[in-house]
DNA sequence: ATAAGGGTTACAGTGACTGGAAGGTCAAGC
DNA sequence: GCTTGACCTTCCAGTCACTGTAACCCTTAT
């Protein structure tokens, strides 16, 4: 199946499926003409590889759980592992844009917004501890 | 004051100092020996742009603010505008990650993590709409 | 005189694509 | 047979905000 079917299929665009062979995830045949055959096997790939990096999976961590996907004698303590490292790093994340959030929260909720320069934003940006 | 000491006073690395003057933020005087010389307004602006990128705000916006921090006759809403889009944005992330969070705990939640292959995260993301 | 520790430029690499140019292929309609 | 348009191909450049590396110059202390 040609390239344009398989994005459709796995709702990832054509520019990445290039791209996802050029880093060697997912290697179709060719046909005669040049032009790419994407097998079933092939577009399972794709809608694994679409899911996991929307689940905020990084191309090398997708590349690990793709080996895993296709290793019928995986264990599924090497997954949960993966995905437990990941769902650390995503609370991480969170922690740190709440604490970013509160500060401009609190930057926000002190400033005026009228036509004047006084700012708190700005004062704290700059350096001065303004309250 | 060179730029080794920018970096220490503005908690900045020297490669990316020098960024920020490719990129037409700060762009020090030179010396004659070619070596750049910061002033203290320059080193000012390298503190703000510390801190406003430890906000989160990207490099167009941290332009924006800066220009906004060196006019005298700016008014405090301009800033507080860009800031509660800030905001705004730093909450859809939010929001964003703890949905991700979400599921993956649920997918963590039921693998059994043990030796088998059965593992309903691969499951997950092969498309196959395990429980 | 030399060595350490600054400074300078220029270019390449990161991650995960995306855009664009220049051209080849295919199927449908005239 | 010809054209049109939609698809496909490769290759190169750009994104963001730096970071790494190489090759070289300058300053200061010994």
């Amino acid at each position: 199946m040609n390239i344009g079917e398989a994005a459709k299929l796995s709702d990832l665009s054509v520019k990445t499926i290039r791209y996802y062979e050029d880093i060697a995830l997912v290697k179709p045949d060719r046909l005669e003409n040049g032009y790419r055959d994407y097998s079933d096997a092939d577009i399972h790939c794709l809608i694994f590889l679409q899911r996991a990096r929307g689940l905020g999976f990084s191309i090398d961590e997708c590349r690990l759980l793709l080996s895993l996907y296709e290793d019928d004698h995986r264990s599924s303590r090497d997954v949960k592992a993966i995905a437990k490292d990941k769902l650390a790093e995503i609370d991480r994340k969170i922690d740190e844009l709440q604490a970013l959030k509160n500060t401009l929260k609190t930057l926000v909720k002190n400033c005026h917004g009228d036509d004047k320069p006084d700012c708190p934003i700005i004062d704290n940006l700059s350096g001065q501890r303004a309250q």
